[in-house]
DNA sequence: CATGATCTTTACGCAATCCTTATGCCGGGG
DNA sequence: CCCCGGCATAAGGATTGCGTAAAGATCATG
């Protein structure tokens, strides 16, 4: 797990300044945007694990970047405002924001309020871990204790398909339906061979699986930590 | 889809009445609790959408009442404070609480941050409990004290079809041609035998025991709290 | 067209689960 | 006191479901 990423949105530099070392002080990365546009920018090229957001911005008005964000993405995200008014923290909230700090602010409650925050929204990751294998869905390729482990295309979309629901139980006829299509629903000799050579190539030990497990009559689950 | 039920903990009854009135008028069902250890009760019995909790309590810290309750659930908490201190919110959010507003609050906040809250947890999870034991439905799960339970596919689905009935008597015939078959609606021994089964595993002492217990001649019967 | 990789299909050994019957316990009534 | 009905538990054989190997079919590639 790398350090988490909060994109911090406001024109005042100092306060940019301020927040900054405190973030990296409590060990996030921190990245930087002055104007809305920018904020919407940086969310699409850095892929940020969260965003705190000053309502006074010169360009955009801060809701719209909330109700931008919204539409696409389930980003947590933490306004920050001058105006300890009821009404402003009503309308961001009701937008979508996650949380609510008026300024002046006390760090510490920040803090608490950000770590509340990304307890609690696991966004739909790019790289999915489980002890030694890491799965890089956007590159296509599993390594196991660093090194690249070889799978055909049918066999990685049943990994992956289990490994994004950890710990629950998807049955045959779902994970026929999805990888092999409609048609094969009932073909259950297929999965087991599939789940079969997965074994070989991701366990450590593959007649005493920890990673795949199997339900007798179910179908599979992906153990989570 | 019924109304969402919130359950207000708070020992002054006229903070009580208000926001009573004031979340009646906008759309939910209410309960209500006066102590630390009410609250919990309440939480087991009423199963409600979202409890809004004041800290200042005379029985329990309200923060062990959070800390109890996110060891078993992630019922969405909102946190009420006279005291506008920061390390209150922080200890607060730390243990899990949700979202924080300080006495005195306008009434319009705190429904925001109480839609918020119910937001982002629209999953009431299929999860039953009953004493040591939880139920995890979607998970195909068992565990006692923590520690998981290993069930055969038919004694999960006895067990489940038990713990969804609490308090009542389910005749030998009902479970029979529920979990067996309309073929096999007389045959009584095939369910005494996973009856017992179960409750070497899930009893804490399967000779005398107190989850399934047995009605003469007529069935068995899961106790409710 | 030849080759290698991937997918489909079948078969068989093995373990988990289920079915079935037998035995023993307990409480009530003769 | 003994008998009997309803229950719990243990134990065996039957069945189902699983994992693996291996052979044929299909596809992409050069």
């Amino acid at each position: 797990m790398t350090k988490p990423l909060i994109l911090i949105v406001d024109d005042e530099p100092q306060i940019q300044r301020f927040l900054g070392h405190a973030l990296a002080a409590s060990g996030y990365d921190t990245c930087f945007a002055a104007t809305g546009q920018g904020a919407l920018e940086a969310v699409a090229a850095q892929k940020p694990d969260a965003m705190i957001l000053d309502l006074g911005l010169p360009d955009l008005n801060g809701k719209a970047v909330i109700e931008t964000l919204r539409a696409k993405s389930n980003l947590p995200i933490i306004v920050l405002s001058a105006h300890d008014q009821e009404m402003e923290k009503i309308m961001a909230l009701d937008l979508g924001a996650n949380d609510f700090v008026a300024k002046p602010f006390g760090i510490g409650e920040l803090l608490a309020r950000l770590r509340a925050c990304l307890r609690k929204a696991p966004q739909p990751e790019d790289i999915l871990r489980q002890g030694p294998l890491v799965i890089d869905l956007p590159g296509h390729t599993v390594t196991r204790d660093g090194a690249p482990v070889h799978l055909t295309p049918t066999e990685f979309d049943l990994l992956v398909m289990l490994a994004r629901n950890p710990g629950r139980v998807l049955s045959h006829r779902q994970i026929l339906l999805q990888i092999w299509g409609p048609a094969h629903g009932e073909d259950v000799p297929y999965l087991r061979v599939f789940i079969g050579q997965l074994r070989q190539k991701i366990e450590s030990n593959p007649s005493a699986p920890d990673l795949i497990r199997t339900e007798p009559g179910i179908g599979y689950r992906w153990m989570a930590d």
